[in-house]
DNA sequence: ACGCTGACTATTA
DNA sequence: CTAATAGCCAGCG
């Protein structure tokens, strides 16, 4: 295990690439699933879709809460349940808003697909 | 200031 | 078809 903290919001405004990813996440509406690439194609790092997972570290202590159930890999695989609490809260919430989730795939992933770019301006 | 890590993606073998 | 590697950007020690 390399280092446990990784992001540490010590009382500083986390002010750049983090509360842009939460915001783009969080216009996921309900029954959707979005990428972290495509994510990252909205903030201008499509290139890298780790800084949008990365961020989603720290989803889940932001306020307000960040749907990151609702996003996962290009392959439509729950990569980061592992990352939830517990993990199988994920593809529970998921089973709950419509989506089908078999074996940590998101069935029909395409036809749920939400592209941010489209709310997005 | 430099290096490492990381919930990904695309390409090559 | 599956497996492995490279590229990427941003924060922390």
């Amino acid at each position: 295990m390399a280092k446990l903290n990784s992001i540490k919001p010590s009382g500083k405004k986390e002010e750049g690439f983090f509360e842009q990813v939460y915001e783009v996440v969080r216009q996921i509406p309900r029954g959707r699933v979005s990428s972290y690439g495509a994510i990252a194609a909205v903030l201008g790092t499509k290139l890298s879709a780790r800084m949008v997972g990365w961020a989603m570290n720290g989803s889940h202590m932001v306020r307000p809460k960040v749907p990151a159930h609702r996003v996962v890999n290009r392959n439509g695989m729950l990569t980061g349940k592992h990352h939830f609490s517990p993990p199988e809260k994920m593809e529970e919430l998921l089973k709950k808003e419509g989506i089908r989730v078999i074996d940590d795939q998101v069935q029909d992933f395409k036809k749920k697909f939400w592209n941010p770019q489209e709310e997005w301006s």
